[in-house]
DNA sequence: TTCAATTTAAACACTTCCCCTTAACTTCAC
DNA sequence: GTGAAGTTAAGGGGAAGTGTTTAAATTGAA
């Protein structure tokens, strides 16, 4: 049973990346090169990511499927798709459309291209009209 | 770039099972073995408490390092400890013995033999005496 | 007790992750 | 431009995770 995500290399060098040491400075104590201390840090953030994205998911079981918002959709046409959805389930999204907007990028960087939805991405919304996405 | 820590495999059993399912109701609908669910299951819980854990581990990155509870201590022992040691550095414990030991316990359900602690702890302090581990 | 539900163990292919090196590239302040 | 910091790409060896099956053990309720 591993206790977190990180691995003991990667903890090590957020350590000393809090305490602001360059990524040279830290491949010199940890005797390796400056290269593998830029891989391992951005793994770790990337796992960091990874764990917050699995707890959103959880919020996912206790909310309803609302949409599915199909790869290739501009990103300016989902908030009408959610709100007419939203509205034939008679809750009201907690967002109006340009918080809408803000929220979908930012909860999902990844998973656009400008303003295109890369491949589709479930929409979730709980009984506040909060949404989740799968 | 992976999405969360939950493979497609394991949130589709965590979803059946907040239905209620059985595992031997979800084995039939996706075609495989119960024990094959269960284990499955299993793996997802386990992945949510290390993304869980993920998250806890950055209060440590604030918090400075207050002590380790070396390997065999008896749990009973360690709020002395603790207490001692956080009166040098002069900040107050946010918890009473109970709540301490019931914190370490219950923040670190793997790391106990009964009252023994298995492999040291180390113990992070913040300033305002809440306690982290790693 | 009996039966369904759940858990555990061992083993297996397969995939992914991790740490590392080397080498080249971008950024940006001076 | 120079130098320092950071990033990226390609590759390799080893470790760990995933889904699976089969078989046995445990739990818990009627």
């Amino acid at each position: 049973m591993k206790q977190g995500l990180l691995t003991d290399r990667q903890k090590e060098v957020l350590r000393y990346r809090k305490k602001g040491l360059t990524q040279q400075q830290i491949a010199e104590i940890i005797h390796t090169s400056k290269a593998n201390v830029c891989t391992i840090e951005k793994a770790a953030i990337e796992n960091i990511s990874r764990a917050r994205e699995t707890l959103e998911f959880l919020y996912t079981l206790d909310a309803a499927h609302l949409c599915t918002l199909p790869g290739g959709l501009d990103l300016l046409k989902a908030p009408e798709i959610i709100y007419t959805e939203a509205e034939k389930m008679g809750v009201k999204v907690k967002y109006d459309t340009i918080s809408l907007i803000n929220r979908l990028r930012d909860a999902n960087p990844d998973r656009f291209r400008g303003r295109q939805v890369r491949d589709a991405v479930e929409i979730y919304i709980n009984e506040d009209g909060d949404l989740y996405f799968g």
